[in-house]
DNA sequence: AGCTTTTTATAATGATTGGTACTGAAAGAG
DNA sequence: CTCTTTCAGTACCAATCATTATAAAAAGCT
């Protein structure tokens, strides 16, 4: 009983998601957003709320549509398969070229005026809890033998997470998915290697030169 | 023959620089400018021509006052050197608390309106001119025999600068000087290893034991 | 002293911004 | 059919924005 709505409400929050991508929270003014989206300023209001629960409802959905790869890669069995896992998805989302480039969360995360700094504090706490779900899943590597015992996981976490920060400053910056790629293979060929379970240094394949004295002499 | 003028064009400068450098461009109003400055709407633009021609000239002088380590980390005598100095002046301008956080040139590169696109893009260049810059360096260090034979400069190149994009980032959402160097330690303990000119691997000291046919076989 | 030049400070300007008011249209119930 | 509810579309609003206009003040010259 009453007028049905015309638009998608969906269609409308993925179209709007791909201008926040694009131009950051500050830089989409609520005009992009009834251009992309084909529906009136009443119209977004009605389904949204405002221009700011619209941004966090877009994010939502860049979170449940486009993040999935960490789930799956902090669910992977070992850290070096969910590390490979979490970069390979990060720069296919990262360079993704009709939705968006870069990270989402991250193109409104750096810099914006005084009045818009809660909403930057509030992507930069998103940041943190995949820092310290990295942390924490890197700390169970650790226990189970995957790393050697002088890793420091919290140190792990934060370079990982500041390679993924890099990958889509570059991404957004238009760097082919293929150069991000071959950082992603520098990076994975560098974590910190298991600890052999013996010392038949002389005999065992090639990794097994990689001695964790080393890294406990540093 | 005139009036003179009364406030310091380069400590303006340098106060508009901060805004600049907190907000970005787009989060910075003129009204932010004449607060911060000290100096009424005419003044700043009868010394500095507009918004924008004021935002280059503060980048400017961001790279002339804080950013002389890069120029210095390339001068370096050898490949680790230069990189090291490059990071640690990086993540010491990065988390100065005064007069900026992060990147003044990343805080304003990665997203923004149609109308700043421009902007943007110029800043992007900037970045560009860093990587290359490190790029040739890498191959110069290539050449001289700093690295192994195989080494992809060009991936090295960008992956210095991911790092340190990822570090602007994470100085930026508030991290510590000290939790940036240990990141930073971590990267220079992974960099591609001087090649051995000769294989007397059980006497050599420890670095010695980083074998190029490790890498070579990736 | 008056005159000219340049800066300072306040006010004004036109455009843009996020948000709301209002009217007509659509949908369903009785 | 009328009535009620809800949406679509246009117009409107107050505030903000970068920039300019204007009048007064300061500085130096004659």
């Amino acid at each position: 009983m009453g007028r049905h709505r015309e638009f998608d409400v969906d269609k409308a929050l993925d179209a709007a998601l791909s201008v926040f991508w694009k131009n950051g929270y500050e830089g989409t003014s609520f005009e992009d957003l009834t251009r992309a989206t084909g529906v009136a300023r009443p119209g977004l209001y009605s389904a949204f709320g405002n221009k700011e629960t619209l941004f966090f409802k877009a994010i939502d959905r860049y979170d449940t549509k486009h993040l999935t790869y960490l789930r799956e890669a902090l669910a992977e069995p070992d850290v070096h398969s969910a590390v490979r896992r979490f970069f390979e998805g990060s720069i296919t989302v990262q360079t993704l070229n009709g939705e968006g480039r870069g990270c989402a969360v991250l193109n409104g995360a750096l810099a914006c005026s005084t009045e818009t700094e809660p909403i930057r504090q509030e992507l930069i706490a998103r940041q943190k809890l995949t820092e310290d779900a990295w942390r924490v899943r890197l700390e169970r590597g650790l226990q189970e033998g995957e790393l050697p015992p002088s890793t420091n996981c919290a140190m792990l976490a934060g370079y990982l997470m500041a390679v993924n920060h890099g990958l889509g400053v570059q991404a957004k910056a238009g760097a082919s998915k293929a150069s991000l790629a071959a950082i992603v293979e520098h990076v994975l060929a560098t974590l910190p290697p298991a600890p052999t379970k013996k010392r038949d240094a002389h005999q065992a394949p090639l990794p097994s030169h990689r001695r964790p004295s080393r890294r406990d002499a540093k």
